[in-house]
DNA sequence: TTGAAAGCGCTAACAG
DNA sequence: CTGTTAGCGCTTTCAA
């Protein structure tokens, strides 16, 4: 027995009331007398009715809906921000609309202007590794979407971000390095053509410079975000008979990658090379050793990006794009934390 | 500069044609002739026409979206599951609405209401773990809306579901630790209410019982699916001084678990125990030692279940359920992989 | 090949 | 407190 959904007009009917009185009473409008609300909430129990939310989108003109785009799901770091956005979400009642670019701006671009024709109230995004042209978000603000950037945010003032402190993180990871005593230290640094791989290359420099350490060209590697990078980055230097005694990656799988190669070289870590990663996960504990991290506090970043969207969303006007950056910890674990001669 | 979008009729009053003309032009209908098309898209395109999908939704009764509803995102099975879906999702020029049951049967309730409330035009739902009412998939069918199961599914006849062989790659995983000559065999079960944890144990019976071994109730556990489940579990056994030669774990995480606990103690895998667990993650290789599993394709899964699900749209009418059962393979690694006297 | 009419199911604004 | 009117932006008949 399949039934088509009940409407507003059906209970409004039977009650022989307006479908106004109905879809006042069901949102607890004060308009309502209790008596009538408590007839109509009875009714539409009964009938299980469902409201439409396309049709009341369209003449609420606002969805109660949030966009998302980010690069990658299955993915230690993105999986974690986005779990939390859920849970932000569902507690203000929004629906979030999670889309996918997989490291691609032209499929980023096509999100975000689904988002767009599907008339989300917000949208928060982490931009791809290849992103550099901005003329999507100027229509994203033309089109009066609030948006906030997080982590991954382009190159632009006056936008909403929500970051990392990726310089300052990863000036406390070379640090630690360089008072362990390493010199020969190398990074293997992502991409730089956007801010976490920039900042994060800077920071590297920071550290070096401020103890006064040469940096080796040869040890500042670009070339990606992913595993195959740091192994083949890795297996490049043992090739060229070129290892430094130290790594810093700019990503816990740019790690993975040089665990994977080390192991397949037969070499050991820390006693052959050792290493340090930006961005904590739990697994990282189970690995051989555990590796040691600057740890992104990514519920707090979810949680900053969700409060400022909410807020402009609810302020469109006089609301002033804000930026906030988070600071990092030093976690250490197996790896990066005993001396070295 | 903000501005408001542009709609159909702003195109054809601009035009001097209806907006059914603009409509149809705009979707290549082959009513409209080639030069009206051509007309109507260059002008939409200068005009950065987006249709508001929402409107399209309400009027063609169809939203191009589907549904999904998983109990976790941050889970290297789940993420990579999803992963998939939203890869097959976009080749279709569907829009993926993700929900998240937080292992909440009421969640779960809550967010189908929602999706349906959304009218998306087929679900795909990986249950909880204390789902036990079903009425509210019937709710789904009521509503004509495909619905298929993944993974995690209900004891319900006729319903689409894409599911692994648990019991089948249980008994591979526990005869192959028989094999190699272990006889203490325990199992770290999950919730046998639901059909991955049933079903699993039952593998485990059939192998211990296949092969003659007696099966200790203190080594056949039941409790969770997640890692603090796995680490109890063991301490347990430990503190009653009754541990098993080898542990065969539901999931990855409860062998996660395991790891934690078996470090703690100081305890060595697989000399002090041996484990093998259901799942396979790439991330299996870097732990210490690299934990062996019986490996679920979820591409597969996730491929199955959308096929199934378009099917199924696309013939409401005369559309018969499928079950689907996906093979599954034996990932020897560090553990379970070496005899035992 | 085009368009007029009607309506999807709901809500905002205003009047009673 | 309740209802009338109008319309959100689009698509689906169906007639011209």
């Amino acid at each position: 027995m399949k039934s088509k959904p009940v409407t507003l007009s059906d209970i409004a009917k039977i009650l022989n009331v307006s479908t106004v009185t109905v879809s006042k009473a069901l949102r607890n409008h004060p308009d309502i007398s209790p008596e009538t609300t408590k007839k109509v909430k009875k009714l539409a129990e009964e009938l299980e009715y469902t409201p439409n939310l396309i049709a009341r989108s369209l003449s609420a003109r606002r969805s109660n809906t949030i966009g998302v785009v980010v690069p990658k799901i299955a993915h230690f770091f993105f999986s974690s921000i986005i779990e939390t956005i859920y849970k932000i979400g569902m507690e203000h009642n929004y629906e979030i609309i999670l889309t996918v670019s997989q490291e691609n701006a032209e499929l980023e671009r096509k999100h975000i202007n689904t988002l767009l024709a599907m008339k989300v109230d917000g949208i928060i995004i982490s931009i791809t590794q290849q992103t550099n042209k901005y003329d999507i978000f100027e229509t994203v603000s033309k089109r009066n979407v609030p948006i906030v950037f997080i982590d991954r945010v382009p190159f632009l003032d006056n936008i909403n971000s929500v970051t990392i402190d990726d310089r300052g993180g990863a000036f406390k990871a070379v640090e630690h390095a360089i008072k362990l005593g390493y010199k020969k230290i190398a990074h293997f640094a992502g991409y730089t053509n956007i801010n976490i791989g920039k900042e994060r290359l800077q920071g590297f420099k920071d550290a070096m410079e401020k103890y006064g350490l040469e940096i080796n060209p040869d040890w500042v590697i670009e070339g990606g975000f992913g595993e195959e990078f740091g192994y083949n980055a890795f297996m490049k230097l043992y090739e060229n008979k070129n290892l430094p005694e130290f790594i810093f990656t700019v990503t816990f799988p740019v790690a993975l990658g040089v665990y994977s190669a080390v192991k397949e070289l037969g070499l050991r870590i820390p006693d052959d090379v050792d290493l340090i990663c930006f961005g904590n996960a739990k697994i990282q504990e189970f690995l051989c050793p555990p590796l040691s991290c600057i740890d992104q506090p990514t519920t707090l970043l979810s949680q900053h990006a969700m409060e400022i969207l909410f807020e402009n969303i609810n302020n469109q006007d006089e609301f002033k794009p804000k930026q906030i950056i988070i600071d990092t910890n030093l976690i250490l674990r197996g790896t990066c934390n005993r001396s070295h001669n």
